[in-house]
DNA sequence: GTATTATCATGATT
DNA sequence: CAATCATGATAATA
């Protein structure tokens, strides 16, 4: 293997005596997530326009869950190349895609069994006892089931490769799965004394929700309350804590001089839960001591000061964010060229900003949130693929245009993409259905705040002041669209031209759970037509066209129609392939890296 | 090995 | 909408 991460044991413990298995036995891990392992124990077959669940879950308590010997053995991952860090990187965007998008199906799949239910067939005779089980743990248990958590020896000391300061994760469970902190509900996460070569508990990661009254968060500073000793149901304090699990653990993490991950929650109405989970990397405990907490009981508290040196914290960019879409220039006194280049034209505004150099290039183009079709595209070609729908009601399963070609619907409730497909037909104006219609997603336009900001690295980016969550939509790509001939004379010109068959064709990727259930496989996809069009971004062009280029990107085109029915001229869609924090640069692959790319974005 | 206990979660309900 | 309840999974410990 070309990649080789170096992975050093602790100094300060006894030395490791079996590193190469800790090396073998992480990328066994790892090596999962690429090779479909999944054993076949759990099937499903979706009929076209049948409820025909998308995962099947094995009979519980006929299962018996393996577990492997665990070594005892604490590593820390370091000096990761940039391809090692790409490589990394794409495992645990598969894994919570893999996450993410199980999570979604089973979601449908309850309700699809509600709406069943509910339409009073015999069958289920009396009992309306059905409880749910909740997704989350659900998605977590089969991925289990596959073998398919990272770090499931919850062995790693320090920063997990493939997750970055700032990413933002939305379940307890998600982060269980990525390795990141391995306990669902306590704050402290440690390897336990039994697991431990010393003897001794080592605390690795703790999460600070805000739950505990005596913390005193101050940032990089930080004072933890150490947990136990509080009655179960009303989270108060009733007896002294003890300097026992994970208290005891955090103190030998101190003497060691063991840093530890640090997650913060924050309420955010874009998460299912209310809350939102931030990395904030890495800190050290520099002291700790019994207090009296604010309850009179003993509580342990451990002061903690994050290392130097790291990106910036997600919960503070998350403030920043917050603050910037109240008051500008309290955050940003100077450096806005503009408060809105749509110049109302988008649903939101969407800001230009360049502390960097005079470059104001975006402020030359105009603006076109919408694209132009050329009319022998779209004319009379309403009618092709079966024309709209005729529901009366927000469309289902059964609608026309949901399950076209036997196919699926193409978004869950709060209308996050289910699974990217060659072409995803949305309701339009030739469709009886209310705008509410959960079908109609793309079409509705902006939903987050975006800006487009000038950096030194890649010229001009795009970022949001919105967490934006995994498979939501973000913006279409817009421009002037050209017919090949068309396209042929411009180009001889030497304009900008960009072809959406470059585009690689990560839609792929967005809910591909092969992992889990290779034979969830997509009906039959209506083959998808050459696309020889081009969209020129010449003269009128949208914020899409300031996106940077990644061959590990966090966004994806997915091709869409809804006002035409064109297939050899969709719409490009672009949706988020991860959740991104808020001022993270969102980037696209746009295939081969040629000139038209550097010209846009330079 | 199994049972027990603790745990800064969720989702639905009040 | 906040507080509350029921249910849940996991791992550490006994």
């Amino acid at each position: 293997m070309s990649f080789a991460p170096v992975m050093t044991p602790l100094q300060a413990l006894p030395p490791n005596p079996d590193e190469d298995a800790l090396l073998r036995e992480y990328y066994r891990l790892a090596s999962l997530y690429l090779s479909s392992a999944g054993t076949g124990a759990i099937v499903s077959a979706p009929a076209p326009g049948a409820a025909a669940p998308a995962v099947v879950q094995p009979g519980s308590g006929s299962v018996v869950k393996k577990c492997r010997p665990r070594s005892s053995e604490l590593v820390r991952v370091s000096s990761l190349g940039v391809r090692d860090q790409i490589y990394f990187r794409d495992l645990v965007r598969r894994a919570r895609i893999t996450f993410e998008c199980l999570r979604g199906l089973l979601l449908r799949d309850d309700e699809r069994a509600e709406s069943l239910g509910l339409g009073g067939v015999a069958g289920y005779g009396g009992g309306g006892d059905r409880r749910r089980v909740r997704a989350d743990l659900r998605a977590a248990a089969l991925m289990a089931d596959h073998d398919l958590w990272l770090n499931r020896d919850r062995r790693i000391v320090g920063s997990m490769p493939g997750i970055s300061v700032g990413d933002a994760f939305f379940f307890r469970m998600e982060l269980c799965v990525l390795g990141l902190h391995g306990q669902v509900q306590a704050g402290i996460d440690y390897v336990s004394a039994g697991r431990s070569a010393s003897g001794e508990p080592i605390a690795t990661s703790i999460i600070v929700s805000g739950g505990y009254e005596d913390d005193d968060d101050r940032g990089e500073v930080l004072v933890y309350t150490g947990h136990g000793g509080r009655d179960p149901n009303l989270h108060k304090q009733c007896v002294d804590q003890k300097l026992e699990g994970g208290n005891l653990a955090l103190e030998r993490s101190m003497a060691y001089g063991i840093e530890i991950r640090v997650i913060r929650a924050v309420k955010s109405r874009r998460s299912p839960v209310g809350k939102v989970y931030f990395y904030d990397g890495l800190y050290k405990v520099v002291d700790y001591w019994l207090d009296r907490g604010k309850s009179g009981f003993g509580v342990y508290k451990y002061k903690m000061l994050r290392i130097e040196g790291q990106e910036p914290m997600g919960t503070v960019n998350y403030r920043i964010a917050e603050q910037l879409k109240v008051d500008v220039f309290a955050v940003r006194p100077t450096g806005y060229l503009s408060f809105d280049i749509s110049m109302g034209r988008e649903l939101l505004p969407v800001a230009l900003y360049n502390d960097v150099d005079d470059d104001r290039d975006p402020l030359l183009f105009e603006y076109l949130a919408r694209p132009i079709f050329p009319t022998s595209a779209v004319q009379g070609k309403f009618a092709e693929g079966g024309g709209g729908c005729d529901c009366s009601e927000n469309c289902s399963i059964g609608c026309n245009c949901a399950g076209r070609k036997g196919d699926e619907f193409a978004y869950d409730k709060t209308g996050v993409l289910l699974r990217g497909k060659p072409l995803v037909y949305e309701c339009g104006p030739h469709c009886r259905c209310p705008p509410s219609c959960p079908n109609r997603v793309s079409q509705k336009g902006l939903q987050h705040r975006l800006e487009v900001f000038r950096s030194r690295e890649t010229g001009w980016g795009v970022r949001s002041l919105d967490l934006i969550k995994a498979g939501t939509f973000i913006c279409e790509f817009s421009g002037i669209v050209l017919t090949q001939q068309q396209s042929e004379i411009v180009a001889a010109n030497g304009d900008c031209l960009v072809r959406p068959n470059r585009f690689p064709l990560r839609w792929l990727d967005w809910g591909d759970i092969s992992d889990v259930n290779p034979e969830y496989v997509a009906p039959d996809y209506p083959a998808l037509s050459e696309l020889n069009f081009a969209i020129d971004v010449s003269r009128a062009r949208n914020v899409a066209c300031y996106f940077s280029h990644s061959c590990s990107p966090n966004v994806f085109v997915q091709f869409v129609l809804f006002d035409h029915y064109n297939a050899s001229y969709p719409h490009l869609m672009i949706f988020a392939m991860e959740n991104i924090p808020p001022l993270r640069e969102l980037s696209i692959d746009y295939g081969m890296v040629d000139e038209w790319v550097g010209k846009l974005t330079m």
